[in-house]
Order: structure tokens, then C-alpha cells, then sequence
RNA sequence: GUGGUUGUAGCUCAGUUGGUUAGAGCGCCGGAUUGUGGUUCCGGAGGUCGUGGGUUCGACCCCCAUCAUCCACCCCA
């Protein structure tokens, strides 16, 4: 057979050690936070039922769905004319089950689903793939990691304050500055109603999302191609040029939404929101900002979206309350809110910003050198105290030429290389190298321990 | 799904109007140094020029197709 030329699918990666301790340093220090607030963690497996899936995400998301063929001679069974079978009803024949899009909707089925088990409210954390059949460019994959947080079972906006200090702790460990954008769905439901198109909500978050990409102009046209009458559109521009402070914004807002009863209820979650943080100590920026809309149709309440500042990325974070995800699986009236970590994206700013703790890398503190048969003996019970006393060490496998050794700790990045031939062996001593200096000096193992505890 | 970009050594890239044997840096292997890596010096291996077809006396170079890649749109972490 021909050597076919070896590859991964299409926005996917392979990850090598170095990525991955850099990986695990971002996934440890989120988990670490989590868990801080009481997080506890859950799994869902990658694939879920087809009809858990679709129709959660819209009409983009699922196209975005990779769909997973049905076992065995699944052609047979199909009911419509191949022929003239629509692409979408034939996948649905072929196909029953589907990679997750995101963590969120395989959470609701989980709530619903163990429902008994579950005391409310209930707060868990999951880190685990999603898959999207997007076409991969900047800071875009089809495998990539969400690491969700959620409370499931409380209205309280306690819950969104919760988020945002989590959101604000996790950056500033991972030293990355963010800027936080607050809205909310109600505010924009209130603003769809004032201009008279309720029931265009969903045209309308959508294009005053890409208010900042592409202009007053192009939004006000993309409104009236989907049939919004200009007077309705006349009446939507005051709204995104308020300017100043949240305060002033929430202001002016309220006038111009005073006549609908759920624009206000929207002002006042965020108002409370952000009294919070009046006395409530967060490094990160908080903004209102009301071009924020986010795509995801289940988003009810509160939306947050993250950016970073001093990279150019999408959002590395972002999430929002959604009042009746659960109830699509029939279970009423439990509200949830939650916000999702982007790992992939958060480590592109870090690798971009290079601001990955330099002593992550090593991960074996003290190594070896293999002299011989009599000589590894006589190093493998220092080496397995070395463990015991909790200090990563290892001795080379075989008594290849010291070059070979010295450059394999050297490209490990293991800081210290510990030599004993037959001389240190007579005298009990240790030739202990640091590789960073090139020093090297004699000792006694208990010394080598002391130095390395 | 739409538009564009780029495919040459393990990696990053040069390669003259289309002309004989396709180059560099880094990395890798060996030696200088059989008990010393990273620095220095010397040597070496490694290419069906993405793939398939076409034009031509002759193609890495021109044309077509195809695959891959990256970027933008849509949407999103």
C-alpha cells in the first residue's frame, strides 16, 4: 500500500507536551476557580440524540451540526426517493445523532434527565470539546474546549454578579487584560417593541450586533432588506449612540423605553447588577453595552460577552441567562445562567501576548545520567526517594554517550543533572549539575534533597 | 455556504523571460570533546517542487482541474 501522506481533519490540531502543559496551566487555574464558588463537575458524552440538538442553536447552527452516520446498512431503511430526497430531511433518516455544538443545551438535557438526583440550585462546571462545521480561520476550530460554569434552578441576579467576579478572577490569574460587556435580552425586546416590530426581535439583535463591525449605515440597510419600515429604523438610532457612563446610558434608556414594561424590567436587572459592584472590589471593566446581542436564541436575561483588550481575537468568553432551556425537555420554569471559557481562544492571546509562566515548562525537576549497569543500580533507590519526597525526577534509560544525555535534559528543560560513576560511588557523593549556570558541584544525596525541596 | 490567499527539505522561506545538477537559515545526525548540554568550528543525511492532467524541444515557473492551507464574510468560544 502507497504511504498515504498523514494528516488530522480539517480545524483540528494535534497538541504536543509543551502545548499541552500550557493547556492544562489555563484549563487548572479556571477549574481551580470554579471550585472556589462551589462548582462541581459534570460529563456528557461527545454525541447526543439528533433531536437534542437541533433546533436550540438556529437556523445557523444547525448547519454547523456534524451529524454522525447511522450504523450498519442505513441506506436501506431510507423512505424517500433518493432522487429527489432534500439534503436536510435525508440526513435526518441517515443520521440520528450528532457531535455536541456547546455545553449549555447537553447541561439543560442533563438537568431534566436527573432531575431527582439534582438539589437545586444546582451549580456545576464542565470542561470538555464541542464541535462546530464551521470553516476554520483566526482563532477558529472545529474541536476546541468551553469550559462552562452554570447555576441552574435560581432567578437570583446574585448568580450574574457571581459570574462576572469569576470571570474577572480567572483573567487576572491568567494575567490577561479583559473588558467585560454586559446587556440584556429584555432591554432589547423592550427596544424591538418601542419601535413597533416585536416580532422582529431576532433580525433586529442580530444586525445592531455588528454595530461596531460595520457601521450605523450598513446595519440601518440590513434592517430594512429584512422589511423593518424606516420610520422603525429612525426611531432605533438614538439608542446606539447613547453615550458615558453605564449610569448615563441606564438613564437616557429608561426614557426612551418607559412604555414597555419588560425594556424596564431589563434596565433594572442590569442596574442591580452593577449596584453590586459599587461596593463589590472587581479589577476588570464593566460595560454596558447595548450593540451586544449574541446569536444563541435561548438567551433570555442577562448577556455577557468578554473581549480581550490587548489582542485581537473574538470573544474569549461569553454567556448569558436563558429562562426555558429546560422547558423544551419538559421541565418548566427553571432558569439557569452561565458563561463559557473559550480555552483555545484564550490561549492563542496568551501564546500571542507571551505571557505563559515560564516555569510551567519543566516538568522534571532533576534527571540522571545513566553510566552503566553497577551505576543505574546504584541510582534507582535515590531516584525513587527523590519521587517519594514529591520531586519529579528520572534516570535515563539507557548508558547512551553523555551528549545524547546532556541534550536530552537540556531540550527537557530539567534543570539539574545529577552524574555518578564509579568515583562519586566510592566516595557517596553526587556530582550535581545546574544546567541553567553550568555550575556544577559535589554532594551528599541528603544535601541534593534539601537543595531541591 | 460565499469570496480571496498560499502550497518548494522536519520548520520558516528564496528560486532570474520557461533552460543543464532546486538553494539558505533553523532543526536533525556525526565529529572536534570515548565523564558534560546550551555557545564555537568541521562534516553529513534529508526534495516524485501538494496531486492529476495540459501547453512546450524543455515546466518549480504558463493554463485547467482537484485537494489542502490560511484569511475575510455569515455565525461564533
Amino acid at each position: 500500500m502507497a504511504a498515504q501522506k498523514p494528516s488530522v481533519p480539517k480545524g483540528t490540531r494535534d497538541f504536543s507536551p509543551v502545548e499541552m502543559v500550557k493547556r492544562n496551566f489555563i484549563f487548572d487555574t479556571i477549574k481551580e476557580v470554579f471550585k472556589q464558588y462551589g462548582y462541581l463537575p459534570i460529563e456528557t458524552p461527545a454525541m447526543e440524540n439528533l433531536s437534542t440538538l437541533l433546533g436550540k442553536y438556529g437556523e445557523e447552527g444547525d448547519k454547523l451540526l456534524f451529524k454522525i452516520l447511522n450504523s450498519g446498512d442505513y441506506l436501506s431503511k431510507v423512505k424517500s426517493d433518493l432522487s429527489e430526497a432534500e439534503s436536510n430531511k435525508l440526513a435526518l433518516e441517515i443520521s440520528e445523532k450528532g457531535l455536541r455544538y456547546d455545553l449549555t443545551v447537553p447541561f439543560a438535557r442533563f438537568v431534566v434527565q436527573h432531575r431527582n438526583d439534582i438539589t437545586f440550585p444546582f451549580k456545576r462546571y464542565q470542561i470538555q470539546p464541542v464541535w462546530r462545521a464551521d470553516r476554520p480561520q483566526k482563532g477558529r476550530y472545529r474541536e476546541f474546549y468551553q469550559c462552562d460554569v452554570d447555576v441552574i434552578g435560581s432567578d437570583s441576579l446574585l448568580n450574574e454578579v457571581e459570574l462576572i467576579q469569576i470571570i474577572d478572577q480567572v483573567f487576572q490569574l491568567l494575567n490577561i487584560n479583559t473588558l467585560i460587556k454586559l446587556n440584556n435580552r429584555k432591554i432589547l425586546l423592550g427596544i424591538a417593541e418601542m419601535i413597533g416590530e416585536p416580532d422582529k426581535f431576532i433580525d433586529i439583535t442580530v444586525a445592531i450586533d455588528k454595530l461596531d463591525k460595520i457601521g450605523r449605515e450598513k446595519v440601518n440597510e440590513e434592517l430594512s432588506a429584512k422589511g423593518i419600515d424606516e420610520s422603525a429604523i429612525e426611531k432605533l438610532n438614538p439608542i446606539f449612540v447613547l453615550s458615558g457612563s453605564n449610569k448615563e446610558k441606564l438613564g437616557s434608556l429608561r426614557e426612551v423605553l418607559k412604555d414597555s414594561e419588560i425594556g424596564l424590567k431589563g434596565i433594572e436587572e442590569v442596574e442591580t447588577v452593577l449596584n453590586y459592584f459599587e461596593t463589590l472590589e472587581i479589577k476588570t471593566e464593566l460595560e454596558l453595552d447595548l450593540t451586544l446581542a449574541r446569536g444563541l436564541n435561548y438567551y433570555t436575561g442577562a448577556i455577557i460577552e468578554v473581549k480581550a483588550k490587548d489582542a485581537e481575537i473574538g470573544s474569549i468568553c461569553g454567556g448569558g441567562r436563558y429562562d426555558d432551556l429546560t422547558g423544551i425537555f419538559g421541565l418548566k420554569d427553571v432558569s439557569g445562567v452561565g458563561v463559557s471559557f473559550g480555552a483555545d481562544r484564550i490561549y492563542d492571546v496568551m501564546e500571542q501576548l507571551d505571557i505563559f509562566p515560564k516555569e510551567i515548562v519543566a516538568s522534571t525537576k532533576v534527571m540522571f545520567v545513566n553510566f552503566g549497569l553497577n551505576e543505574e543500580a546504584y541510582c534507582l533507590p535515590l531516584v525513587q526517594k527523590l519521587r517519594k519526597a514529591g520531586i519529579n525526577a528520572e534516570i535515563f534509560p539507557e548508558s547512551a554517550k553523555m551528549k545524547k544525555q546532556m541534550t536530552y535534559a537540556n531540550n527537557k528543560n530539567i534543570p539539574f543533572v545529577v552524574l555518578v560513576g564509579e568515583n562519586e560511588m566510592q566516595e557517596e557523593m553526587l556530582t550535581v549539575k545546574e544546567m541553567v549556570t553550568g555550575d556544577q558541584s559535589k554532594m551528599t544525596f541528603e544535601q541534593l534533597l534539601e537543595k531541591l525541596s
